[in-house]
Parts: structure tokens; sequence; C-alpha cells
RNA sequence: CGGGGUGUAGCGUAGCCCGGUCAUCGCGCCUGCUUUGGGAGCAGGAGGUCGCAGGUUCGAAUCCUGCCACCCCGACCA
């Protein structure tokens, strides 16, 4: 038999790893931090951008882009922007190099330092808002809906791919708005495109709801977010929406006149999605034989693998299939039909298994003799045998029922593994034994959840949104609670 | 930046304690034939500065010193 994977209980961390290589998504580069994605993983990503943009458009945004580097002053405007953001930056301090004296090779030419030093963006905040400043004077330039799509480097002491990388690339959206109602619309507006794209696209159930104070945005008045639970029940913050208020339009001195001809600060959001979503699709639905892909965001969503002896037979199943073929691809499909010579087929299946391609078709002599198929789903890992007429229909049919299937796992899993506690120390029993998400009353300081995450490495996810609000006490403190909020270790 | 660990072929590894035909094995790769309904079999073949630099020794993958890189656990984080 094969070569198998790790298996998901042995060690998640091991499994995750060598679905990310064996799949073919992504590998360390040599270059500190920063990974390479590879086609078969970027192509998943463009499918994600591709609906992600469609959405964002749907919603009244466009796209542009704004320079990778920003002057240090810029990022120093607001207070407590540098503050959460100095720490990881990189930051390019000259602009020249210069042969070594020493024939010892290429050299920092020490004549060409910057006058002020560049820092490659971490997010785009400052810079935007420094752009913003021109572009804004009367209530008629507002509002301005705009995405981008780039890359940012945030030097993380650990990386792992996918998850935590220096370099990612993502998309952020910087808008900005005459009334406060309109931007906290805007960032709930935006949190909900996300959870829809999370929820129909990526078959990934998320909790929609808001950061406290301790886990917010740097600059930001309020973070949402949405909560994903990972199959080893760790949580994963999948995006983000923030109400940044009037910080940056402060400033940054962003101001317009509205009807009255008042100036007032300028009231804004910024939103991202990044590569870490793919992460996400790997550790939700993948198995012990590998990836698993939701069909929308599949690359390959069928792939037909003939079983022939010689010349001949592949001719007469190559016929058969250019028909198929055809009508899958009419109906918006995308096939691959892999008669290589190559391989073989059983190690095709297990290599199709590994990259997570949704449906598999099988076709050999028995078939083309009897008029059937061999259809296998890569979510069930079930296969049966189709007449030819109306397969194609039938294919149609079953990759919306694994995308439907694939998101009825993953939130019936978040749902079992969700808990609900009144004391600590159910709290800590929970959390240890089962993990999972776990409502708990919070007295609404820092300083408790500082210490339960000392004491349990348990972070609060978010201040749901479809909780009820029944008032309580804090499982630590006993201190009034007004709520229920959601605790988990997470990535 | 603290604590622990590891560097041997493209990948994964044995050998290191106890220095001496030890550079081992598996996967992968190349060639040929037979195969093809779940990761093929046989035969042959290519591929290594044993992380780098010193030192000890008749002799170092093995012992000593320094350096470098990476991994894991913390702190940080989309």
């Amino acid at each position: 038999m094969g070569k198998q994977l790790t298996s998901r209980e042995e060690n998640y961390s091991n499994w995750y790893n060598e679905i990310v290589a064996k799949a073919d998504l992504a590998e360390h580069s040599d270059v500190r931090g920063c990974m390479v994605i590879k086609p078969y993983g970027y192509a998943i990503w463009e499918k994600m951008q591709a609906a992600l943009d469609k959405m964002f458009k749907d919603t009244g945004h466009s796209n542009a882009y704004f320079p990778l580097l920003i002057p240090k002053s810029y990022l120093s405007k607001e207070a407590d922007h540098v503050e959460g953001f100095a720490k990881e930056c990189a930051v390019v301090t000259h602009y020249r190099l210069k042969n070594a004296e020493d024939g010892s090779g290429v050299v920092v030419d020490p004549d060409a330092r910057l006058e002020e030093e560049l820092i490659i963006r971490p997010t785009s905040e400052t810079i935007i808002w420094n752009t913003y400043k021109d572009w804004i004077q009367s209530y008629r330039d507002l509002p301005i809906l705009v995405n981008q799509w780039a890359n940012v480097m945030r030097w993380e002491m650990r990386t792992r791919l996918f998850l935590r990388t220096a370099e990612f690339l993502w998309q952020e959206g910087h808008t900005a708005h005459a009334t406060k109602e309109e931007a906290i619309a805007e960032t709930k507006q935006m949190l909900d495109v996300y959870a829809d794209f999370a929820e129909n696209w990526m078959g990934v159930s998320v909790l929609k709801g808001s950061k406290t104070e301790s886990e917010r945005f740097a600059g930001a008045l309020d973070t949402l977010c949405i909560e994903a639970m990972m199959q080893d029940t760790k949580a994963l913050q999948a995006g983000t929406s923030h109400f940044l208020g009037q910080n940056f339009a402060k400033a940054f001195d962003v101001k317009y006149a509205n009807e009255n001809g008042e100036l007032d600060y300028v009231w804004a959001t910024s939103w991202g999605v990044s590569t870490r979503l793919m992460g996400a699709l790997v550790m939700t639905h993948s198995d012990d034989e590998g990836l698993v892909l939701p069909p929308k965001l599949a690359p390959i969503q069928v792939v037909i693998v003939p079983i022939y002896k010689g010349e001949e037979q592949l001719a007469m199943i190559s016929e058969k299939v250019a028909g198929i073929k055809e009508g899958l691809e009419a109906k918006g499909i995308s096939v691959k039909f892999d008669n290589s010579d190559k391989q073989r087929p059983g190690w095709k299946f297990a290599q199709y298994e590994m990259k997570g391609v949704p449906v598999r078709v099988a076709i050999g002599p028995r078939d083309v003799e009897s008029g059937t198929l061999e259809v296998a789903r890569r979510d069930l890992k079930t296969k049966e045998v189709v007449q030819q007429d109306g397969v194609v229909d039938y294919i149609d049919a079953l990759l919306k029922e694994i995308q439907d299937n694939l998101y009825q796992r993953s939130k019936s899993f978040r749902e079992a593994n969700t808990h609900t506690v009144s004391t600590y120390d159910e709290f800590k029993e929970v959390l240890n034994s089962k993990g999972g998400f776990i409502y708990a009353h919070w007295d609404g300081t820092a300083e408790t959840e500082q210490r339960v995450k000392q004491e349990t490495k348990a972070t609060i996810r978010c201040i749901p949104f479809n909780g009820d609000k029944e008032e309580g006490t804090c499982m630590v403190t006993g201190k009034p609670s007004v709520q229920k909020v959601v605790f988990a270790r997470a990535y």
C-alpha cells in the first residue's frame, strides 16, 4: 500500500504540514519566514480571490493599489496603530549596493542611507489615509469604497505555512464615510460578506462576533470577526472587519464639509482576509487521505481516469470520455482527463485524493461495454457505478451535494464541540478534556481575560452576535456579566 | 530573546556513547522488459564537500572548540 499521512489524531500539526506539502499547495522558502505558494495552491487562492472580488464589487467597491513602502513618519501618526505593529516591521534603510573593496561580493553602500526609513507595509491604513486626505473635501466625495489586493509583511517570530508567514497575500478594504452610522453599517456588511464566503464557498461554518478591547485591531474602535473551528477544535480567526471611528481621519487630518458647510472628520472602516483562509480550508475539511476541496473552490472539479491495456483500448475510452467531458464543461464544470501513460490508475487515484479533487470518474473496458462509469466522491470516499446516459446531470448534482455536505459537516462539528459552562473549574475541565468553543460569563475586564489566558491558554475569541443576552456572573470573579462570551484555544 | 533539540544523496534515515573496509537502508530519479479496475514487479544504473571552520590523532561522520542554519516549547500574531 501507499504512503500514509500522519493521522489527524496522532499529530495534528504534522498532518497539516504533510497535506500542504503533498497536495502541492506551498512550501517554506529559503527566505526567512516566507513561503512559496505552488501552482496548485495558487490556483485555489485565485478561485477564492475571484469569488471575493465579485462580492466586493457587488457591494459597490472598486479595486485600487497603494505603495508597498510606507514612510516611517506615516506609521507613527496614529499612536495605538504604531504600538500594535512596531515590533514586527521590516525597514528599508538604504537604496544602493556596491561591490565590496575586498572583492567578497556586494555590500550595502553606507553613503546611500535614506533620510527617512521606509517601512514595508504590515497593513496599509496609514498610507491610504495619507492619500485619502487629498481625495476628500466635501460630502460629495464620500463614501470612498476601495479594496486593495496586495502582499504585506509582518516579521513574525514563528511561522506556519498559510497560517502565519512573514509575507502574506491578502485583500484590505479601506472605506471612508460621512457618518458614523454608515461606517458601522459598512463594517457589519463586510463581515457578513466574509461569513457568506466562508460558509457558501469554503464550506466552513463560522461564528460572528466582536473582539474584546485587548484583541482589537491596533487603532480600531471595534473589531468584528468570524471565528472558525478546526478539526482539532482550536479556533481560527478567518476574517476581520474594523470600525476605525475617526482615529485615522484625525491622525491624517482628513475633514469634509457637510451639506451645511460644517467641517467634520471622516469615519473609516477597514477589513481583510488573507491566504490564512487556505490554512482554514485545509484544516477544516481534509482527512487522512489528504486534502478535501469544496467543489466551488476546486481548480479541478472532476478528474477522469482511464483504465486500459494498450493503445486501442485507450482510444476507445477517449472517444467515450470526449462527449462526457464536453457535457460537463458545458455546465461550467472543470474537468481533467488524465490520460497520461506515465502513471498507473492506482497511483492517479491516490494522487487526486491527496489533492482533494471532489469527484473522480474511472472508465475502463468493462464500462465501455456496459455503458457505465465508476463515480467516486472525495468527501465520503464512496463510489458508485453510474449509467453513462445522464451522468452529466448526476455529477452536476453530486458536486452541489458535496459542497453542501462539507458545510453541514463543518457546522455540526462546530456545534458538537461548543460547550457552555458556569464555573471556572468546569471551564478548565471542559477545556482540557474536550476543547472547542466554550460559552461562559465574563466580567468585561482585561485583567480577567488576561488571567484566563495565562492560566489556560484560552482567549476570548469573540463576543458573539447570536448568543443569548442573558445576564449572569463572571465565572472567574463572580462580578456581573451582560452576556456569555466565547473562549477557545486558538491558532 | 529565554529553554530544549537536530544538521549524513532530491526527501526521510542508520551509524556517533565505544575513532579504524561505515558511508546504511527506504522513497524518489534514470534505462530495459513485463504490467495497468486502488499508490506495480524484476533486472541494471546514477547520485554524498557526512552543516561550515579550526583543533586532537597515524587515522574523524564519530572526540574537542567556535560559527551557521533549521525545528520544537514560550513571548508576539491575520
